[in-house]
RNA sequence: GCCGGGAUGGCGGAAUCGGUAGACGCAGCGGACUCAAAAUCCGCCGCCCGUGAGGGUGUGGGGGUUCGAGUCCCCCUCCCGGCACCA
């Protein structure tokens, strides 16, 4: 769809901004046409228009030129824009620009991460087919994205959900089945046994089904795995290329992946006359004398054999299937086991160990079995003390006293302890423990040390609808068979409205009959589709190609890959992230792609908060109150001391600030502030509210401050094309001597275009926007009665349009156009600060004695330390705090003004 | 529960390498302009004591290192993100 203006002002060639008072004043220089009053709706359109004309954002590779690759993370088309999204979209189109003007080749595409749940739960609630939900919502949206004045290269526009997209999911899928990184095996998955249907975490609310309220069960089915922890150990090392990343999401990672190195063995055993070995891992080797039981999951083989003949324990089984799948529930909930009965022996002493079964140990986890060591493990301490089981302390701290009676930190210590009550491994420290019991085991064939990951193989099945169809062929005859490539895509039909009764692709005869490439007789398509991480895992490497209809990407993908700056929501650090690494690395080794990792930077912002009202309702509800339908009440010094309600006047709590959400009615809609004050009055005040990775709290307040400061900017404007720049004749600022004012006033803004260009570069905005306004106001303030001030000041205005264009892009095109700066800001050169503006002739010291501020200082900018210390301890501050002492140290501190002390 | 992060005036936040805490903005208070209002402009604004000059105190709480700590170290509290099928 191509841009249309919102409404009808402007002309869409751009080439003048204002035409209303233009049939007057058109025998004047453009820069004396401009309206006083600040119009945004009038100058965002033309500004869209100009960059639309001469194709702005259009990225083609030119080699020579240093590329910028910009990447937002893509939105989910959920019906509109939220807060969220424009402060992320503004975040990289505010760099975008900035490396523009830089003289950077930059690409930023924008696309739609178009399949998921919200589309079919949509379905249910509206019977409307996803794909037209779909498809509307990002119409609607775009429009949003582009009233919004982004620097986007629209023609590299991509919906997820489309063929000539998903198809490549399909195809590299094949290659990974190919690889033997895809297989098949068991998944666990919360069923409803009311619906028939599985269900996703967030559709499981306190263990029971969103829909039925029914009690959700595990269950187990089969499911396509995608083997992530082959590459385990490189996703792991490769961190460390990766620089540009926050620390704290490369830790996050590097503890997902949770390398650990630690024994597997067994516990052999005879059970029906057969000999047996319940094998399982520990990190914790060195405890292995104070097992006391041995504890495994519910699914596990021992458990199914005990419940044979034990009623009661097939009934825990059967409990133990209750209830979620989440790993935060495992943890969080009461620990429950049952004795099976069985013994198995230890490895080392021979002794009888019991197995129990555990609600709390995961069949998908490991060896879906755990030893027991109550005395060092906390979670086993409170176990046994709940079952009366034995706990045998095998290791000590010197001057700790152990005791079973309450568990203590130090027990599960690795660092200082001993092994004791051990045997022949008393008074071994951790490390030499675990190699010498390992090495025992391994003598007895019965272990060894092994690396164990934490993370788990990525499954990707997914029983809906609104998804990636898996390109398999269920045949009678040969099984599971791939979709040969020149089949591909497998089209997903777009006819279908799920009811939430299972997925509707598993009723639909004409998606469902297929022929098996294999014999070519009749067979099934099966049905599960990709998770939708899938589609986002490599979609930055289809931007950055040409779309070609018979590759995956092209050699255009190896000029802008890597993504130089990565942008989005710190709630992706770890699984979009470690998905899209290991995709990137597969397509590397299919040599589809040339770099190993697919963002160089990354930048996680914070999320956009709101106030919360609410009241309660007579029959004990909660309704909630919009910010904007709130009068809020101010004490004496500005602090809220109550709010009510503007329709009744009765009072409504306060219930502190939340993330904005639809439930909470604390959102504010992007579009009518967009219409209300325009999108650079948004953008300003996203990125002055706080820096991008911490929280945004959203303030009404806040927003009309913003827009009050571009008012001023425009009345400057008007100003210095009505008055100022008229005074400008013979241009002298490069050579003439400034009086003190004027030098005080160009080094002002100097300076701030210093702090600007610095914070810039730390991707903090919200003090960039602060030295803007600072700018204005030394501006504001400044003479303007002669030709020097007046070329002072259009040289600050000059730094101050610039430092604002790539936050306000509108406003700024138009006064740089206007004022005769130039024809379009973006060409501009990015303003650097100049030596000879930012020198001084005094500096200002600050006196500090004892680390106590006491005075300040002022020297000449060459004084030399004896110069400054003689002017130091003459002044009053040294006579009234140093009470005639000599000083006995001196500290010198940053360049430009320093500090000492004396000690007493 | 586990992993990661955060806490600074009435509010959002600033303080670049351990060196003037509170820049900039919002809210509030006082004033100018106006018939009036809006808009705009000027001034004040951490807390306590003091008429004032000035003094003390202060960055979630407790301890420590240092001439000097919002910043470094240890302990604690509360809040937020993630926990593998929300995206």
């Amino acid at each position: 769809m191509l841009w249309r203006p919102p409404r009808a002002a402007g002309r869409p060639d751009g080439t003048r901004i204002i035409r209303r008072s233009s049939r007057a004043t058109a025998t004047r220089p453009p820069f004396r046409s401009m309206q006083e009053k600040y119009n945004p709706a009038e100058v965002e359109c033309a500004a869209r228009a100009h960059w639309q004309a001469s194709q702005s954002f259009r990225a083609v590779p030119r080699p020579g030129k240093p590329k910028y690759y910009c990447l937002s993370m893509f939105p989910y088309p959920s019906g509109k824009l939220h807060m969220g999204h424009v402060r992320n979209y503004t975040i990289g189109d505010v760099l975008t620009r900035w490396h523009m003007m830089r003289g950077f080749n930059v690409l930023q595409p924008m696309g739609w991460d178009a399949f998921g749940l919200p589309a079919e739960n949509a379905a249910i609630q509206n019977s409307v087919p996803p794909a037209k939900w779909t498809d509307d919502n990002i119409a609607y949206m775009k429009q949003q994205l582009q009233s919004l004045g982004f620097a986007i290269d629209w023609t590299r526009e991509l919906a997820t959900c489309k063929p000539d997209y998903y198809k490549w999911n399909q195809w590299l899928f094949l290659r990974m089945l190919e690889m033997g990184i895809a297989y098949k095996k068991t998944q666990v998955v919360n069923w409803d046994p009311v619906d028939q249907t599985v269900l996703a975490n967030e559709q499981v609310i306190d263990g029971r089904g969103w829909r039925t309220g029914a009690l959700v069960e595990k269950r187990e089915i089969p499911g396509y795995y995608l083997a992530i922890t082959q590459y385990a150990d490189e996703l792991l090392a490769d961190l460390d290329k990766l620089p540009g990343w926050p620390e704290r999401v490369r830790t996050m990672q590097a503890n997902w992946i949770g390398k650990s190195i630690g024994v597997r063995f067994a516990f052999p055993y005879e059970l029906d006359g057969e000999p047996g070995k319940l094998w399982l891992f520990t990190t914790r080797a060195d405890t292995i004398m104070g097992v006391t039981f041995c504890a495994v999951a519910a699914e596990h083989p021992l458990a199914t054999r005990a419940a044979r003949d034990n009623p009661a324990l097939a009934t825990f089984i059967d409990e133990c299937r209750r209830g979620s799948v989440m790993e935060a529930d495992m943890a969080t909930m009461e620990k429950k086991g049952m004795p099976t009965g069985i013994f198995v022996s230890h490895p080392l002493t021979g002794e009888k160990v019991e197995v129990w079964v555990g609600n709390y140990v995961l069949m998908s986890y490991g060896e879906g079995a755990v030893m027991a060591v109550p005395a060092h493990d906390e979670r086993d301490f409170g176990f046994a003390k709940k079952y009366g089981l034995t706990i045998k302390q095998v290791i000590s701290v010197s001057g700790q006293a152990f005791s079973t009676d309450a568990w203590q930190e130090w027990y599960a210590d690795k660092q200082s302890g001993v092994c004791v009550n051990s045997g022949k491994y008393d008074g071994l420290g951790y490390a030499a423990a675990v190699q010498a019991i390992a090495a025992d085991l391994k003598a007895r064939s019965l272990g060894d040390t092994q690396v164990q990951w934490r993370l788990r193989d990525w499954g990707v099945s997914r029983q809906r609808y609104w998804g990636c169809p898996i390109p398999i062929v269920h045949c009678e005859a040969c099984g599971s068979v791939p979709v040969p490539d020149d089949q591909l895509p497998v089209v997903l039909p777009v006819e279908c409205v799920p009811d939430g009764s299972g997925n509707p692709l598993a009723r639909l005869e004409a998606f469902l009959a297929c022929d098996c490439p294999k014999c070519g007789k009749p067979a099934r398509r099966e049905t599960d589709t990709m998770d939708t991480f899938v589609d986002s895992s490599w979609y930055y490497a289809r931007f950055a190609s040409k779309f070609a209809a018979d590759a995956m990407v092209d050699e255009e993908t190896n000029y802008w890959m890597p993504v130089d700056q990565y942008i989005g929501g710190i709630e992706h650090a770890i699984l979009h992230l470690l998905y899209s690494r290991f995709w990137s690395k597969v397509m590397r080794d299919l040599k589809l792609v040339s770099y190993d990792e697919p963002f160089a930077h990354l930048l996680t912002q914070g999320m956009v908060l709101n106030h919360i009202f609410s009241r309660r309702g007579e029959k004990g509800g909660v309704s909630y109150f919009a910010p904007d339908e709130v009068d809020l009440a101010y004490d004496a010094n500005g602090k809220v001391t109550g709010a009510t309600a503007r329709a009744d006047g009765q009072p409504v709590n306060y219930g502190g600030i939340g993330t904005m959400s639809k439930s909470k009615r604390n959102g504010v809609d992007p579009q009518s502030l967009i219409e209300h004050y325009g999108a650079d009055t948004a953008r300003f005040f996203m990125m002055f509210a706080s820096p991008p990775e911490q929280t945004l709290e959203w303030s009404d307040a806040g927003v009309d401050g913003a827009y009050r400061f571009l008012r001023r900017v425009w009345a400057f404007g008007h100003l210095f094309a009505g008055e100022i720049r008229t005074r400008i004749g013979a241009r002298q600022l490069a050579t003439a001597k400034l009086g003190a004012t004027l030098a005080g006033l160009r080094r002002e803004i100097h300076l701030l275009l210093k702090q600007a260009n610095y914070d810039l570069a730390k991707q903090q905005f919200n003090t960039v926007a602060s030295a803007a306004m600072k700018m204005l106001n030394a501006l504001e303030k400044a003479p303007r009665d002669s030709a020097l001030a007046a070329e002072v000041v259009e040289e600050g205005l000059s730094i101050l349009l610039r430092t604002l264009s790539p936050i306000t892009p509108h406003i700024a095109h138009a006064l740089w156009c206007e004022l005769g700066f130039g024809d379009d800001i973006l060409a501009a050169p990015w303003p650097e600060p100049l030596g000879t503006a930012l020198a001084q002739d005094e500096i200002e010291l600050v006196l500090q004695v004892n680390g106590k501020l006491r005075g300040s200082l002022r020297v000449a900018a060459n004084a030399t330390t004896a110069q400054i210390e003689a002017a130091a301890l003459a002044s009053e501050t040294a006579q009234k705090y140093m009470e005639g002492k000599p000083a006995k140290r001196w500290w010198w501190c940053r360049a430009g003004w320093s500090m000492s002390c004396c000690e007493p």
